[in-house]
RNA sequence: GGUCUCUUCGUCUAGUCUGGUCAGGACGUCAGGUUUUCAUCCUGGUAACAGGGGUUCAAAUCCCCUAGAGACUACCA
């Protein structure tokens, strides 16, 4: 088998979309499975629609997610340039051979102009195509005589180069996940294949430079599939062996129908990209999965199981057990909707499989950056192992933990409702007491102090514990008390205890 | 409209090639359990082969038709 080279070639166009990371991702763990490379190729052919800063930030997402190349502008390489308005020179040799060969022609209608054939067309309820039929009646190398196109070109007359689609033949094709594909030419269009503004299209500078990089294997979303028939032909008009074709299944919006875009991320309230993204002409904010809060790996995962299993029931993956598991025999072949709860519980996992300490180091940056609290790193780890099974993000810590860093000032009205009763402030008073009086004030002891108590004086474990709960949480909610109790310390939970019974009585 | 692709629980999917286990798992949801509380966690339930014909002793699986969905249909990628 040769030499596995894929490439991953994105339009430096806006952020990176999920969709895009996701076939990235797909490239990468096909590359690194069978030992091959991994190339980054920025296909910036359209100067209109360039965006500043779009490049680096493809870039950066990658890199965040763990995609590693082997090849790109950055990283350099044997096959380079890797970025296409720096291979510009190259483009039109490969045009000129085309046209050399009669696969191809040049097209001298302006855009203007085929705007009106399309507007014509359909009011008529057809539709204007470039093609075998067409082309007779425009103006273009087919019917305008040599001598006087030589001329019109050395003029300088714009023109455009354009495939001569052949007529009535039946183009086969293998796609690796779909299988047998076939299409008659006479139902695709003469494309154009170099602009008036001297730059190649999309076709032609992906096959020129996929056969110039040696890319072994084509792996892009659906939305490709059917400009497949004429990618495989202008292989065959070069004369060159084509690389194997596999297209991905599209990334689908939650709800409704149609493709996953950025809109269903606004309005659903989830984040379309992996990192914040500024549009540099709006300023309109996009946030990313980075920012709110998701590990890149449980985002890559997510990811990886949209559109692929393993085959086996396991759902968590490391990228290296990813690239281990990686197949196309495994990918599905009808789009996949995205799902939101689904994405959380990867994160949720993640968290569950980390330590208290990587967690609660986190936790302690985000106490100081979100909320000015400068902990104590070893008290930040205690609480954060307290408390950080029951969230699926790091922010989310500080709903469960508030507490530990500031006395409550309200109570849960829900709460006081339920759990404090006539002879409750009476009852903290004296539990006030015997927690001030605990010398070893571990959560172990704690607990066997305040149980002993509450047994032999047949208080009921409900009413002192929630009692205290409310005084020391301001909720009804948190970890067990001995635990809070420890953490606090004895000082502040007589202080709080104080408070509460004195707040409380005030009703 | 045309071309191509796709179609299993609400969602992601296994199973289809090589017909034959109550169609399996996960998320969600519901119920129960654990707990002093809220969560987490554990256990259990819920729920699907798009429809219609065939072939066969037997069809989610093979064949045909219908329907639906998506993508593409630019001098954009």
């Amino acid at each position: 088998m040769k030499e596995v080279r894929v490439r991953f070639a994105p339009s430096p166009t806006g952020p990176l979309h999920i969709g895009g990371v996701r076939t990235a991702l797909y490239n990468y763990l096909f590359a690194k499975k069978n030992g091959g490379k991994m190339i980054l190729r920025i296909e910036d052919t359209d100067q209109t629609r360039f965006v500043p800063g779009a490049e680096d930030y493809i870039v950066k997402s990658l890199d965040w997610c763990g995609i590693k190349f082997d090849e790109s502008d950055i990283v350099g390489g044997e096959y380079g340039p890797y970025r296409q308005s720096d291979r510009k020179p190259l483009y039109k040799q490969y045009s000129d051979e085309l046209i050399a060969k009669g696969f191809a022609y040049y097209a001298f209608d302006t855009a203007e102009e085929l705007d009106k054939y399309r507007a014509e067309a359909e009011a008529q309820k057809k539709t204007f195509i470039y093609n075998a039929e067409s082309r007779k009646t425009l103006r273009n190398s087919l019917t305008i005589a040599a001598e006087e196109v030589e001329k019109m070109i050395n003029e300088g007359v714009p023109y455009t180069v354009r495939f001569k689609m052949p007529e009535n033949y039946e183009v086969r094709m293998h796609d690796i996940i779909r299988g047998d594909i076939k299409v008659n030419t006479n139902t695709l269009d003469d494309k154009v294949l170099f602009k008036s503004d001297g730059m190649p299209t999309y076709h032609l500078a992906n096959i020129v430079d996929d056969h110039l990089m040696k890319i072994s294997h084509v792996i892009r979303g659906e939305e490709w599939l059917p400009s497949m028939p004429l990618h495989v032909l202008l292989y065959q008009a070069f004369g060159w062996e084509a690389p194997e074709f596999a297209h991905l299944p599209l990334l689908l919006k939650p709800d409704g129908n149609g493709k996953l875009s950025k809109r269903d991320g606004d309005r659903l309230g989830f984040p379309v990209f992996p990192l914040r993204w500024v549009d540099p002409k709006s300023g309109e904010v996009s946030s990313g999965y980075r920012e709110s809060g998701y590990y890149s790996e449980a985002f890559i995962n997510m990811l990886a199981l949209l559109g692929w299993n393993p085959g086996t029931e396991q759902e968590i993956f490391s990228m290296e057990e990813l690239i281990q598991a990686f197949s196309f025999e495994h990918c599905t072949k009808s789009g996949a909707r995205f799902n939101v709860d689904k994405t959380k519980w990867f994160n949720h996992e993640y968290i569950l499989k980390k330590s208290k300490e990587e967690v609660g180091e986190e936790y302690l940056q985000w106490l100081e950056t979100e909320k000015g609290i400068k902990a104590d790193k070893e008290y930040v780890v205690k609480v954060t192992g307290l408390v950080k099974d029951r969230i699926n993000f790091v922010k989310e810590l500080w709903d469960q933990s508030f507490f530990f860093f500031e006395e409550p000032t309200t109570y849960d009205e829900v709460t006081v409702k339920k759990r404090w009763k006539e002879n409750s402030a009476e009852l903290m008073l004296k539990a006030k007491e015997l927690i001030n009086s605990i010398e070893d004030f571990s959560a172990e002891n704690i607990e066997k102090v305040l149980n002993e108590w509450i047994t032999s004086n047949e208080l009921g474990m409900g009413l002192v514990m929630n009692g205290l709960r409310l005084m020391l949480v301001g909720a009804g909610k948190g970890p067990h008390i001995h635990e809070i109790l420890e953490l606090l310390g004895k000082e502040e939970a007589v202080k709080r205890i104080d408070k509460g019974v004195v707040e409380l009585s005030k009703v």
